[in-house]
DNA sequence: CCATTTACCTAGTATGTCAATAGGTAAAAT
DNA sequence: ATTTTACCTATTGACATACTAGGTAAATGG
Protein backbone atom coordinates (compact mmCIF):
# COMPACT_ATOMS: atom_id res chain seq x y z
CA UNK A 1 0.00 0.00 0.00
CA UNK A 2 1.39 3.26 -1.08
CA UNK A 3 1.30 5.58 2.54
CA UNK A 4 0.21 8.79 3.05
CA UNK A 5 3.58 10.32 2.68
CA UNK A 6 4.16 9.26 -0.62
CA UNK A 7 0.22 10.00 -1.61
CA UNK A 8 1.01 13.34 -0.24
CA UNK A 9 4.26 14.00 -1.59
CA UNK A 10 2.48 13.50 -5.14
CA UNK A 11 0.17 15.95 -4.54
CA UNK A 12 2.82 18.47 -3.55
CA UNK A 13 4.52 17.87 -6.85
CA UNK A 14 1.79 18.27 -8.67
CA UNK A 15 1.00 21.21 -7.02
CA UNK A 16 4.54 22.97 -7.39
CA UNK A 17 4.23 21.72 -11.57
CA UNK A 18 1.10 23.52 -11.87
CA UNK A 19 3.07 26.78 -10.46
CA UNK A 20 6.00 25.99 -12.70
CA UNK A 21 7.61 29.05 -13.67
CA UNK A 22 6.09 30.89 -11.04
CA UNK A 23 7.41 32.42 -8.12
CA UNK A 24 8.73 29.90 -5.08
CA UNK A 25 5.66 28.50 -3.36
CA UNK A 26 5.74 28.91 0.21
CA UNK A 27 4.68 25.49 1.94
CA UNK A 28 1.46 27.57 3.88
CA UNK A 29 0.03 27.82 0.63
CA UNK A 30 0.49 24.77 -0.94
CA UNK A 31 -0.56 23.16 2.70
CA UNK A 32 -3.86 25.68 2.37
CA UNK A 33 -4.45 24.18 -1.09
CA UNK A 34 -3.93 20.59 -0.52
CA UNK A 35 -5.65 20.92 3.18
CA UNK A 36 -3.09 18.82 4.46
CA UNK A 37 -0.98 19.95 7.75
CA UNK A 38 1.75 22.12 7.28
CA UNK A 39 3.66 20.32 9.93
CA UNK A 40 3.05 17.09 8.55
CA UNK A 41 4.11 18.39 4.95
CA UNK A 42 7.55 19.91 6.56
CA UNK A 43 8.64 15.78 6.66
CA UNK A 44 7.62 15.59 3.49
CA UNK A 45 9.11 18.47 1.51
CA UNK A 46 12.53 17.85 3.69
CA UNK A 47 12.64 14.42 1.77
CA UNK A 48 11.83 15.93 -1.87
CA UNK A 49 14.95 18.17 -1.20
CA UNK A 50 16.70 15.66 -0.33
CA UNK A 51 16.37 13.94 -3.51
CA UNK A 52 17.11 16.48 -4.98
CA UNK A 53 13.19 16.76 -6.18
CA UNK A 54 12.36 20.15 -5.77
CA UNK A 55 14.32 23.20 -4.39
CA UNK A 56 13.66 25.32 -1.04
CA UNK A 57 14.68 28.96 -0.38
CA UNK A 58 14.42 30.42 3.37
CA UNK A 59 13.38 33.85 3.93
CA UNK A 60 10.67 36.50 2.41
CA UNK A 61 9.74 35.45 -0.74
CA UNK A 62 10.87 32.05 -0.65
CA UNK A 63 9.12 28.80 -0.78
CA UNK A 64 9.72 25.62 -2.82
CA UNK A 65 9.95 25.15 -6.61
CA UNK A 66 10.61 22.01 -8.70
CA UNK A 67 13.80 21.85 -10.23
CA UNK A 68 13.47 19.93 -13.17
CA UNK A 69 10.74 20.75 -15.87
CA UNK A 70 7.28 18.71 -15.08
CA UNK A 71 7.79 16.21 -17.68
CA UNK A 72 11.24 15.12 -16.46
CA UNK A 73 9.72 13.65 -13.34
CA UNK A 74 8.71 10.21 -13.43
CA UNK A 75 6.35 8.83 -10.57
CA UNK A 76 8.02 6.34 -10.31
CA UNK A 77 10.88 7.90 -8.65
CA UNK A 78 8.63 10.45 -6.54
CA UNK A 79 6.83 7.46 -4.93
CA UNK A 80 9.93 5.65 -5.21
CA UNK A 81 12.39 8.36 -2.96
CA UNK A 82 9.20 8.25 -0.57
CA UNK A 83 8.12 4.85 0.33
CA UNK A 84 11.26 2.92 -0.23
CA UNK A 85 10.66 0.62 -2.81
CA UNK A 86 7.65 0.26 -4.95
CA UNK A 87 8.24 -3.73 -4.35
CA UNK A 88 5.84 -5.89 -3.41
CA UNK A 89 7.63 -7.84 -0.96
CA UNK A 90 10.93 -7.45 1.08
CA UNK A 91 12.91 -10.55 -0.72
CA UNK A 92 12.97 -8.00 -3.50
CA UNK A 93 14.11 -4.84 -2.11
CA UNK A 94 17.21 -3.49 -2.38
CA UNK A 95 18.73 -3.81 0.98
CA UNK A 96 17.07 -6.87 1.06
CA UNK A 97 19.26 -9.58 2.82
CA UNK A 98 19.76 -12.40 -0.01
CA UNK A 99 17.19 -15.09 0.28
CA UNK A 100 18.84 -18.47 0.20
CA UNK A 101 16.21 -20.50 -0.99
CA UNK A 102 15.34 -17.92 -3.92
CA UNK A 103 16.53 -19.96 -6.19
CA UNK A 104 13.80 -22.55 -6.08
CA UNK A 105 11.63 -20.48 -4.61
CA UNK A 106 7.99 -20.55 -6.33
CA UNK A 107 6.53 -17.50 -5.96
CA UNK A 108 9.50 -15.47 -6.32
CA UNK A 109 9.10 -15.12 -10.52
CA UNK A 110 5.29 -13.78 -9.49
CA UNK A 111 6.61 -11.30 -7.48
CA UNK A 112 8.97 -10.38 -9.59
CA UNK A 113 7.31 -9.88 -12.61
CA UNK A 114 4.48 -7.61 -10.76
CA UNK A 115 7.59 -5.81 -9.42
CA UNK A 116 8.53 -5.02 -13.11
CA UNK A 117 5.04 -4.24 -14.21
CA UNK A 118 4.72 -1.90 -11.53
CA UNK A 119 7.87 -0.31 -12.23
CA UNK A 120 7.14 0.16 -15.37
CA UNK A 121 3.31 1.49 -14.74
CA UNK A 122 4.92 4.69 -12.73
CA UNK A 123 7.98 5.15 -14.34
CA UNK A 124 6.23 5.09 -17.94
CA UNK A 125 4.05 8.04 -16.29
CA UNK A 126 5.26 11.26 -15.30
CA UNK A 127 4.24 14.89 -13.72
CA UNK A 128 3.22 16.31 -16.87
CA UNK A 129 0.72 13.82 -17.23
CA UNK A 130 -1.02 14.17 -14.06
CA UNK A 131 -1.46 18.01 -14.14
CA UNK A 132 -4.93 19.35 -14.51
CA UNK A 133 -5.22 21.23 -17.84
CA UNK A 134 -7.95 24.01 -17.82
CA UNK B 1 3.45 -4.58 0.28
CA UNK B 2 1.82 -7.81 0.23
CA UNK B 3 2.15 -9.08 3.87
CA UNK B 4 4.14 -12.78 5.13
CA UNK B 5 0.68 -13.72 5.33
CA UNK B 6 0.02 -13.16 2.17
CA UNK B 7 3.20 -14.76 1.06
CA UNK B 8 2.71 -17.22 3.55
CA UNK B 9 -0.84 -18.47 2.18
CA UNK B 10 0.23 -18.40 -1.04
CA UNK B 11 2.79 -20.98 -0.38
CA UNK B 12 0.58 -23.36 1.81
CA UNK B 13 -1.82 -22.75 -1.16
CA UNK B 14 0.97 -23.96 -3.59
CA UNK B 15 1.86 -26.90 -1.44
CA UNK B 16 -1.33 -28.06 -1.60
CA UNK B 17 -1.85 -28.26 -5.03
CA UNK B 18 1.46 -30.15 -5.54
CA UNK B 19 -0.40 -32.92 -3.57
CA UNK B 20 -3.99 -32.40 -5.13
CA UNK B 21 -5.45 -35.88 -5.47
CA UNK B 22 -3.63 -37.76 -2.49
CA UNK B 23 -3.96 -37.59 1.13
CA UNK B 24 -4.63 -35.06 3.54
CA UNK B 25 -2.16 -33.40 4.37
CA UNK B 26 -1.34 -32.12 8.03
CA UNK B 27 -0.17 -28.76 8.69
CA UNK B 28 2.44 -30.09 10.61
CA UNK B 29 4.10 -31.53 7.39
CA UNK B 30 3.03 -28.29 5.27
CA UNK B 31 4.93 -26.50 8.12
CA UNK B 32 8.10 -28.77 7.70
CA UNK B 33 8.12 -28.76 3.55
CA UNK B 34 7.58 -24.84 3.86
CA UNK B 35 9.94 -24.71 7.15
CA UNK B 36 7.68 -21.79 8.35
CA UNK B 37 6.35 -22.21 11.90
CA UNK B 38 3.21 -24.45 12.05
CA UNK B 39 1.99 -22.39 15.08
CA UNK B 40 1.92 -19.03 13.06
CA UNK B 41 0.53 -21.03 9.08
CA UNK B 42 -2.66 -22.29 12.04
CA UNK B 43 -3.88 -18.74 12.00
CA UNK B 44 -3.22 -19.01 7.92
CA UNK B 45 -4.84 -21.86 7.32
CA UNK B 46 -7.73 -20.87 9.49
CA UNK B 47 -8.48 -17.84 7.12
CA UNK B 48 -8.13 -19.80 4.07
CA UNK B 49 -10.63 -22.51 5.77
CA UNK B 50 -13.01 -19.36 6.40
CA UNK B 51 -12.86 -18.36 3.21
CA UNK B 52 -13.93 -21.61 1.81
CA UNK B 53 -10.18 -21.86 -0.03
CA UNK B 54 -9.10 -25.07 1.51
CA UNK B 55 -10.83 -28.32 3.66
CA UNK B 56 -9.99 -29.30 7.15
CA UNK B 57 -10.24 -32.21 8.61
CA UNK B 58 -9.69 -32.93 12.39
CA UNK B 59 -8.47 -36.68 13.84
CA UNK B 60 -5.79 -38.98 12.43
CA UNK B 61 -5.44 -39.38 8.92
CA UNK B 62 -6.36 -35.33 8.69
CA UNK B 63 -5.11 -32.18 7.62
CA UNK B 64 -5.95 -30.55 4.68
CA UNK B 65 -6.43 -30.21 0.66
CA UNK B 66 -7.58 -27.86 -1.93
CA UNK B 67 -11.29 -27.89 -2.48
CA UNK B 68 -11.12 -27.13 -6.14
CA UNK B 69 -9.04 -27.95 -8.78
CA UNK B 70 -5.43 -25.60 -9.15
CA UNK B 71 -6.18 -23.82 -12.20
CA UNK B 72 -9.82 -22.68 -10.25
CA UNK B 73 -8.05 -20.65 -8.00
CA UNK B 74 -6.48 -16.97 -9.14
CA UNK B 75 -3.94 -15.89 -7.49
CA UNK B 76 -5.48 -12.69 -6.46
CA UNK B 77 -8.21 -14.40 -4.88
CA UNK B 78 -5.98 -16.13 -2.58
CA UNK B 79 -4.39 -12.22 -1.91
CA UNK B 80 -7.10 -10.38 -1.67
CA UNK B 81 -8.16 -13.35 1.17
CA UNK B 82 -5.64 -12.93 3.51
CA UNK B 83 -4.29 -9.04 2.85
CA UNK B 84 -7.57 -7.64 2.80
CA UNK B 85 -7.47 -5.86 -0.49
CA UNK B 86 -5.04 -5.77 -3.20
CA UNK B 87 -5.88 -1.70 -3.74
CA UNK B 88 -2.74 0.72 -3.44
CA UNK B 89 -4.68 3.35 -1.46
CA UNK B 90 -7.20 3.74 1.26
CA UNK B 91 -9.32 5.31 -0.64
CA UNK B 92 -10.26 2.64 -3.38
CA UNK B 93 -10.71 0.04 -0.65
CA UNK B 94 -14.23 -1.83 -0.92
CA UNK B 95 -14.39 -0.49 3.39
CA UNK B 96 -13.55 3.33 2.45
CA UNK B 97 -15.45 5.91 3.44
CA UNK B 98 -16.11 7.63 0.14
CA UNK B 99 -14.07 10.26 0.08
CA UNK B 100 -15.42 14.08 -0.95
CA UNK B 101 -12.81 15.00 -2.85
CA UNK B 102 -12.71 12.41 -5.00
CA UNK B 103 -14.43 14.01 -7.87
CA UNK B 104 -11.64 16.39 -8.11
CA UNK B 105 -8.88 14.52 -6.94
CA UNK B 106 -5.42 14.71 -9.12
CA UNK B 107 -4.35 11.85 -8.44
CA UNK B 108 -7.10 8.97 -8.04
CA UNK B 109 -7.25 8.27 -11.84
CA UNK B 110 -3.64 7.21 -11.32
CA UNK B 111 -4.45 4.76 -8.30
CA UNK B 112 -7.49 3.46 -10.20
CA UNK B 113 -5.48 2.50 -13.12
CA UNK B 114 -2.88 0.85 -11.33
CA UNK B 115 -5.50 -0.94 -9.04
CA UNK B 116 -7.15 -2.12 -12.51
CA UNK B 117 -3.20 -3.84 -13.24
CA UNK B 118 -2.80 -5.22 -10.32
CA UNK B 119 -6.65 -6.93 -10.36
CA UNK B 120 -5.62 -7.98 -13.90
CA UNK B 121 -2.51 -9.26 -13.05
CA UNK B 122 -3.25 -11.06 -10.21
CA UNK B 123 -6.71 -12.53 -11.15
CA UNK B 124 -4.99 -13.31 -14.72
CA UNK B 125 -3.03 -16.50 -13.00
CA UNK B 126 -3.84 -18.75 -11.22
CA UNK B 127 -2.36 -21.70 -8.68
CA UNK B 128 -1.51 -24.40 -11.46
CA UNK B 129 0.64 -21.19 -13.30
CA UNK B 130 2.62 -21.43 -10.06
CA UNK B 131 3.49 -25.27 -9.48
CA UNK B 132 6.66 -26.94 -10.12
CA UNK B 133 6.49 -29.11 -12.90
CA UNK B 134 8.97 -32.26 -12.61
C1' DC C 1 -12.71 -47.89 25.10
C1' DC C 2 -8.39 -45.42 24.95
C1' DA C 3 -4.48 -43.27 23.20
C1' DT C 4 -2.90 -40.70 19.52
C1' DT C 5 -3.19 -37.54 16.06
C1' DT C 6 -4.93 -34.00 14.07
C1' DA C 7 -7.66 -29.50 13.57
C1' DC C 8 -9.47 -25.66 15.95
C1' DC C 9 -9.92 -21.88 19.60
C1' DT C 10 -8.64 -17.77 22.66
C1' DA C 11 -5.40 -14.99 24.24
C1' DG C 12 -1.26 -12.39 24.61
C1' DT C 13 3.11 -9.87 23.22
C1' DA C 14 7.04 -7.67 21.12
C1' DT C 15 8.31 -4.88 17.53
C1' DG C 16 7.92 -1.60 14.22
C1' DT C 17 5.90 1.78 11.21
C1' DC C 18 2.76 5.40 10.31
C1' DA C 19 0.78 9.80 10.85
C1' DA C 20 1.07 13.54 13.14
C1' DT C 21 2.36 17.24 16.68
C1' DA C 22 5.42 20.42 19.40
C1' DG C 23 8.67 23.77 19.86
C1' DG C 24 12.35 25.44 18.45
C1' DT C 25 16.77 27.72 15.17
C1' DA C 26 18.74 29.54 10.83
C1' DA C 27 18.33 32.19 6.65
C1' DA C 28 16.83 35.84 3.74
C1' DA C 29 14.24 39.76 2.36
C1' DT C 30 11.88 44.43 3.17
C1' DA D 1 14.94 45.03 13.00
C1' DT D 2 11.12 42.60 11.90
C1' DT D 3 8.85 39.51 9.28
C1' DT D 4 8.65 35.60 6.60
C1' DT D 5 10.11 31.66 5.30
C1' DA D 6 12.74 27.08 5.43
C1' DC D 7 14.91 23.80 8.32
C1' DC D 8 15.94 20.88 12.62
C1' DT D 9 15.14 17.52 16.67
C1' DA D 10 12.26 15.10 19.38
C1' DT D 11 8.09 12.86 20.85
C1' DT D 12 3.61 10.71 20.74
C1' DG D 13 -0.52 7.68 20.03
C1' DA D 14 -2.43 4.39 17.35
C1' DC D 15 -2.31 0.49 14.78
C1' DA D 16 -0.75 -3.56 12.27
C1' DT D 17 2.37 -7.22 11.81
C1' DA D 18 4.48 -11.45 13.01
C1' DC D 19 4.61 -14.18 15.92
C1' DT D 20 4.11 -17.47 20.65
C1' DA D 21 1.51 -20.00 24.46
C1' DG D 22 -1.53 -23.09 26.06
C1' DG D 23 -5.40 -25.04 25.68
C1' DT D 24 -10.17 -27.91 23.69
C1' DA D 25 -12.67 -30.64 20.26
C1' DA D 26 -12.87 -34.15 16.75
C1' DA D 27 -11.70 -38.33 14.50
C1' DT D 28 -9.18 -42.51 13.84
C1' DG D 29 -6.51 -46.87 14.85
C1' DG D 30 -5.48 -50.29 17.97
Amino acid sequence: MISTKGRYALRVMIDLAEHDGEAYQPLKDIAARQEISKKYLEIIVKELVEGGLITGVSGKGGGYRLCRRPEEYPVGEILERMVGSLSAVACLTADATPCPKAADCQTLPLWAEYDRLTHDFFYGKSLRDLIRRD
